[in-house]
DNA sequence: TGCAGAATAATCGTATACAAAAATATAGGT
DNA sequence: ACCTATATTTTTGTATACGATTATTCTGCA
């Protein structure tokens, strides 16, 4: 049986990755018999995304996947464009051989699943690739915030993004690295803000609804 | 009967007030009796406050008041530092005289809290002062984040500060009005790092340990 | 046929029950 | 008296039960 923590990486997973579409509803007892537990737990998890915004609760009517509003979408990349740029000094400094071959892998798989068309790994990687720079940073909160947002950004691109806008902007990724291993800080900041303002521009409207979803199967492939 | 909304409010109101000092167990039935409601409800809230780093939950050992490492200490002041003067822009581009007539009475009543040493009240005060200018910028996702910070902080300072580094710095937060009044953004900016660098070296350690709380009265006469 | 209102079903909110784990108290032996 | 092992109590984790609210279906009437 799982326990919550990876009941909710899981039930985050098939939100950010457009499995669970925004605006689709999560019964309690659905989702409490796919996963095999009782409502209690799933209750749990639920309030966890909730607090996080991936999911939004009214009262006596259930919770569904947020639909970012587009004032919302906008200040979840504002919130990027702020604090990434600022977060790179940081990382110069901590930044290491180790890393820089790290990081470059994560650029070939980024690559290779736009390549491919693979949608949603591609939006895992193209978040995976941010939140992870800014966990190389010194300070452990913020790096969580940004994860938190990157993984918004995720939703977001779900709902107003169109499918080249998501792989679109992964190809250059290899940019900023180039510019960290010549510890070029003030130029890598200015490429990440210039980076983060792309992806801003790019998500337009492309609203789409979706049919009913089988719990049970969905979570049983992952 | 208090909503849980309510009853989350009135916690974190205590643990950043030093009601609930650092390390103080939160039982679950103790405070659902306290309360007036189940295990359920209380278990949600400390759930939220556990997310939200106010309190820290082990397995099967219950909740307690988060007893931050100097280490936590630092990068909540270093997050501050990095996201507050970056609001200013924003802050000044909508400051309007109602704005700074609601935040020079707030800085008298800090003022006066402070001559009276209502030590809980200044601290409320302070933290209040840094999250509602926050709350002015055209980001409420940034916003709510300093929000956060803001009570981290008081939780900080509940655990390392001295008495006096609580209330010192409250005197002059009318400077940051008068350049926000003057619209000198730079300068304002500037002032605010400042302000949150000296918070920040403020902080000195005077671990103390409490005696057992009686949870019924607290929240009785809150 | 189309709509209003009542009956039914589905779903959520909250309390309670019970099992599992930890903390504490107790008894026995050295 | 002190340490250790066992028994008791306390506290948490999870499931379940039940009332309350919302959604849906069904029926009767215009």
């Amino acid at each position: 049986m799982l326990k919550d923590e990876q009941i909710y990486q899981k039930l985050l997973k098939a939100i950010v990755e457009h499995k669970l579409p925004p605006g689709e509803r999560l019964p309690e007892d659905k989702l409490a018999e796919a996963f095999g537990i009782s409502r209690t737990g799933i209750r749990k998890v639920i309030q966890r995304l909730a607090l996080e915004r991936f999911v939004i609760v009214e009262a006596n009517k259930g919770a569904h996947v947020n639909r970012p509003s587009r004032q919302e979408a906008e200040e979840v990349l504002n919130s990027r464009i702020l604090l990434e740029p600022q977060l790179i000094p940081d990382i110069v400094n901590n930044w290491t051989a180790k890393h820089a071959k790290h990081f470059y892998a994560m650029v070939d798989e980024e690559n290779h699943a736009d390549e491919q068309g693979w949608l949603s790994q591609s939006i895992q990687l193209t978040a995976q690739f941010h939140y992870e720079l800014a966990a190389i940073s010194n300070n452990s909160i913020l790096a969580e915030f940004v994860e938190q947002l990157c993984y918004r950004s995720s939703l977001v691109l779900a709902a107003y993004g169109s499918r080249k806008s998501v792989s679109c902007d992964s190809g250059d990724h290899a940019e900023l690295l180039a510019l960290l291993d010549a510890r070029e800080t003030a130029q890598a900041q200015q490429w990440m803000e210039h980076h983060l303002i792309k992806v801003k521009q790019s998500i337009s409207l492309d609203g789409n609804d979706c049919a009913q979803i089988d719990f049970q199967r969905l979570f049983s492939e992952m």
